[in-house]
DNA sequence: CCATGTGAAGGTATTCACAGCC
DNA sequence: GGCTGTGAATACCTTCACATGG
């Protein structure tokens, strides 16, 4: 193996890997052919030797790999291997939603604080979480939260992206449905509900 | 113009497109040159240019487009032109965050009808929803519901593709987070929240 | 003069086929 | 025999530069 770029396709199916992986294990499995990873996960096996071919050597041939040890270096690789602390931005129905979903444990991902403007919020718990006053952003950087998740309004998403930054949060993933600018030093992921939804019927047989 | 196929990732960025010329068009604009629209939501204006190319002649050189005609000729490409009357199934959090969700009639995506196991939620309103029994699932051709939007648990999501699929369901966006399979002529989409926030870390500057 | 539309160039990702290893 | 890892071939997408047209 020599030294490669991981491309950005592969980056984005590692979470998939990784979530077959750990089911797997979770099975009390302890080694996965290519194949049988394509056939649980939908991609094809071929692929899945190509981008794990990115980052070393994992597999034994006539065998496998070893799913402890791979599902670690994934996990070091996407910077999964410390949790981290997440903020939520929005305590609206997506918001709440967010709050409660499970899967982001699944990958090390802990909301640890909840903020939003309305008053009549503040100061009640979903899920453990007690939501915050806004305000309380600026403090981010001393509870160690690095990252923030954003599902607010259109029209307040921007302001929102620029306080998180300004409070030195470095990703962000937003579900406001709109363009969102913010410093090199902060990744901003954009994820569009309804746009997934609008691209549907074009792939629809028969309109 | 010539024939062409319209690339995936072209459809991919239609419906962002969609959504800046409705604005525009809000607004009151009759015309955009690629570049304000590049501006507006974020794709270079080659990029843009090189998009529409794929599909016919909409600007005028030296103007720009005509918004409301490229809107049209867009919601028509995308098959967004008429009214998609869809099911909701699994009235959870997400469920009935997207139920609340005001983005999907932007693209004339319209949840009419929603889904439950839960017997203490059957008979429920969420938004002038009321929630059915998944026994209804079956008559969602005779209610011409062609699209579906799953929100189930991972165990239950494969049995509910399969039914929606019995009922002639020809398009499915699934929150589940896990691979289904549905007949060819259904179009299955998989949006897994906590994928996106996953590779988040990745491309976090400084880890 | 300004902005579109598009060939051509360049880059990136997918697919194949098979050598090499257990 | 079975399965990995990878160069090479292919397909796809992006980017550029500019001819063309209002």
């Amino acid at each position: 193996m020599r030294y490669h770029k991981i491309p950005d396709e592969t980056v984005r199916r590692l979470p998939i890997y990784l979530r077959g992986l750990m089911l797997s294990a979770d099975q009390g499995l302890e080694h996965l052919s290519s194949k049988s990873l394509a056939d649980y996960v939908g991609v094809p096996s071929w692929q899945i030797r190509k981008d794990f071919s990115y980052f070393g050597d994992f597999g034994t041939p006539g065998v496998g790999y070893r799913i402890e040890r791979l599902a670690k270096e994934i996990k070091k690789i996407l910077r999964l291997h410390v949790i981290r602390r997440t903020a939520l931005v929005g305590v609206g129905d997506l918001g709440t939603a967010l709050l409660a979903y499970p899967g982001f444990r699944t990958f090390g991902l802990d909301i640890v604080a909840a903020f939003d403007v309305d008053r009549r919020k503040i100061g009640r718990k979903f899920n453990e979480i007690t939501v915050e006053d806004l305000a309380g952003i600026e403090g981010l950087k001393k509870r160690q939260i690095s990252m923030a998740i954003v599902a607010v309004p259109r029209e307040a998403a921007q302001e929102i992206v620029d306080k998180l930054a300004a409070a030195g949060v470095r990703g962000i993933l937003n579900f406001a449905p709109c363009k969102v600018t913010a410093p090199k030093r902060v990744k901003v992921i954009t994820l569009d509900i309804a746009m997934e939804l609008a691209r549907l019927p074009y792939y629809m047989p028969s309109g």
